[in-house]
Formats: structure tokens, sequence, C-alpha cells
DNA sequence: GACGTATCAGACTGATTGGTCTGTTTTAGC
DNA sequence: GCTAAAACAGACCAATCAGTCTGATACGTC
């Protein structure tokens, strides 16, 4: 075995990672990223088919951290007894995290495909919608226990976390403020505390 | 005065309003937005002066259309006497328009200028912006109204309509379903129910 | 009906795009 | 040390990009 290429791999896809969320998918193109991770055409090429594969591969990375990010903060309100202070335990917990997420991205990865869904292939989307369905899934258990028997839309109650998350990404971007996505968690938790009592 | 070129100019702007929600801003050429028109290079640079100069009429041009459709949500509800009835009828009434407005767009404009910000110019952030406040500050008197004094953030409340809009949008996008949209607004109303009550 | 101007048509251009290809370097196994 | 294959470098290519330019055409004004 010749030498070891997965760290040229993240480079690449950590420059990606930074070029798409900052100026979409079509907007980047695959010179820049080179550029950005100090790599080359070869390099590129070597490790990704194609600028779709890119898309692909970065969206599924994004999507696996995603993923981790919901279960820190299950894991977080885990101990809590009370299935109503779980539910808002679980909300705030974000809250307290939203200026450390705004710092480390300007925009969701998933906005910068989802807008330009031709140009990162359907396995991209799929990706996307998995992450989607699992944070559906627990927060769903959340709710339940929570509320009990209830007539509402539990799965619309549940999207409606991933919903806030993204709707206050486009809130931070368009105002240029990145304290926005802390107060709509706030803002998110305060409504989940009037929904329990 | 030669021959009336507003026609042209109108044709142009519906074809590239649906291709960049369709596809976004960076992935849609000049070329696709004329074929799609059925008009000319010299036609499209007749009109406009650049694409970027495209992407700003365009969005000032949705924008003033999303402050119609709030005022049209404020005056189906300004009969409504009670304060808090009336903030939930608010609600509601874009919940019963949710089908409406996904069978007319697949996304939101905002979403893909705002992913390839530095295509469109900082005038188009400007005009959402605007579209943005005029929203927060009419749903924060309807919240004052609703709610007295209280401690809470209202802008931060205000702004999740917008915020569960966008997101709802993204929603749609990531799932392919427009039901979603209906179904959001819905948890939003449920939301606000609890808050007033 | 001549004239001037806004409107439009489309060939053309230089830059950039995603992707290919050839060749070189590195390293594990023998 | 030899070899094979993975890892990489960068010149190169056809296609497409936004934007320009020349000219044709329609139409209100006089």
């Amino acid at each position: 075995m010749p030498r070891d290429g997965t760290a040229t791999r993240i480079r690449l896809l950590d420059a990606a990672e930074r070029l798409v969320t900052d100026n979409g998918f079509a907007a980047t193109s695959v010179d820049q990223v080179i550029a950005e991770a100090g790599s080359s055409k070869g390099a590129f090429f070597h490790h990704f088919s194609s600028k779709t594969d890119l898309g692909e591969q970065l969206v599924e990375r994004y999507a696996a951290h995603d993923v981790q990010t919901l279960y820190d903060g299950l894991a977080a309100v885990a101990h809590l007894e009370d299935p109503k202070v779980r539910l808002v335990e679980f909300v705030r917990h974000f809250e307290g995290r939203g200026d450390e997420i705004m710092s480390a991205q300007s925009n969701c990865l998933y906005v910068s495909v989802l807008t330009e869904r031709q140009l990162a292939g359907p396995d991209a989307t799929g990706a996307i919608l998995g992450a989607v369905v699992t944070w559906r899934d627990e927060i769903v258990t959340l709710l339940r226990d929570a509320l009990g028997d209830t007539d509402h839309d539990l799965d619309a109650l549940a999207d409606h976390v991933f919903v806030t998350f993204e709707g206050a990404f486009i809130l931070c971007r368009t105002t240029g403020d990145p304290d926005h996505m802390r107060r709509q968690l706030a803002a998110l938790r305060v409504l989940v505390e009037a929904l329990v009592h």
C-alpha cells in the first residue's frame, strides 16, 4: 500500500464545506476547493469521481455530524425524570449552544445543497432526509412522553425543531446577526413551555 | 416612444423566478432564462445591466409580493376584536393557504439568493431584510395586544413566523412533500394557542 | 413619411467551468 | 533494491459562462 490519502481527502472536504456553506454549491468551483485546500486537480479527482460525488460525500459527513448533535442533546437530558422538563431542557440545551453553532458555520450545508438539488444528486437529498427523520422520531418520543395522549400532529411538532434551525440560519443570513439562532431557539423553548403547561 | 418592452421584461422576470427558485441563482444561466422566456441576449441585457441586476430586481419584486401577503393576512383578521383570537387566526389564515403557497412555488426565492449572496449583491439582501422587518413589526403589534406586558422576546417570537415559513420550505424540499408547509403552520398555530392561554 | 429612439435579435468573445490525461512521487510487500 | 499500485501534480480540453457589439425593427413625434 502506498502513501495514505485520507488526510488530503479530509482537507478537500473541509475546504469544500467552508466554501459551499458560504457561497453555495453551484457557486463553488472545484478549482476554488483545490486552491483553498492547497491541493491539485489530480488529487481531487482521485478522491471524488465528480463534483456531484463531492456534494454527496459532503452531505453524508455533515448529516452524520448532525445526527451526533441530536444524540448529544438527548444524552444531556436523559437523566431528567419529568418528561415535560426533559422536553423543555432538550430545547434549552441547543439554545445554550446557539452561539457556538453560528460561530462554526455561516449557514446550513443542507440549504446549499437543497437549493441546487439537480447538481448534487438524489443521494444527497436521501442523506438529509435520513437525518431529518432521525430527529423527528427521537423528538416524537420526547413529545409523547411529555404530552401523553393528544390529537396534536406530533410528527409536525417534532419537525418544527428542524424547521426552527433551518429558518434561523436563513434569518441570521438575512440580518447578518448570528444571535438570531439563540433567540429563535429561545422562542421555540418558550412556545414548548407553554404547550406542556 | 417606440414599442413597449414591459411585457418582455415581465416574461424574463417570470422565467428567471421559476428557474432560480427551482435550481438556485448560481445554477441558473442567463441563456436558460432567455430560452425559457423565448427572448434573446439583446433583450435581456437591454432590461438588466447584469445577472446581478436581475437578481436584485427579482428579489425586489418578490419581497413586494411577500409584504402584500402579510397585509392580506392582517386585513383578514383585522375585524376580530379579541387580540388573542386575532393572533391565532392570523396564523390560521396562512395555515389555510399552505397548499396554495406550495403549488405556486417549490421554494422561497430568498433562500436561493441568500445562499449565493456574493452573486446577488447587497441590495438584494437589503430588500429581503426590509420584508423581514415589516413582518416582524406588524406581528410584534399582534403579540403585544395578545400578551400584554411580558418579558418575552417579542421580536424573536414575531420573527418565528418568518422562520417557520423558511424552515418549512426547506422541509418540503427535503421530503418532496408540499403538505409540510400547511402542517408546520398548523404546528405554529398550536404553539401560539398554548402561549396565549 | 422622415426621423430618432427604445426594443430586440443573434453572432461573437475572453474567461471560467468540470473533467481528462500523462507523467511523477511515495510507500508497502517481497 | 525492485516492483506494483495508490497518491498526487498540473497541462490540457471541450463546453459553457456572462457580457459585448453590430445591426435590424418597431413606433411615437413632427
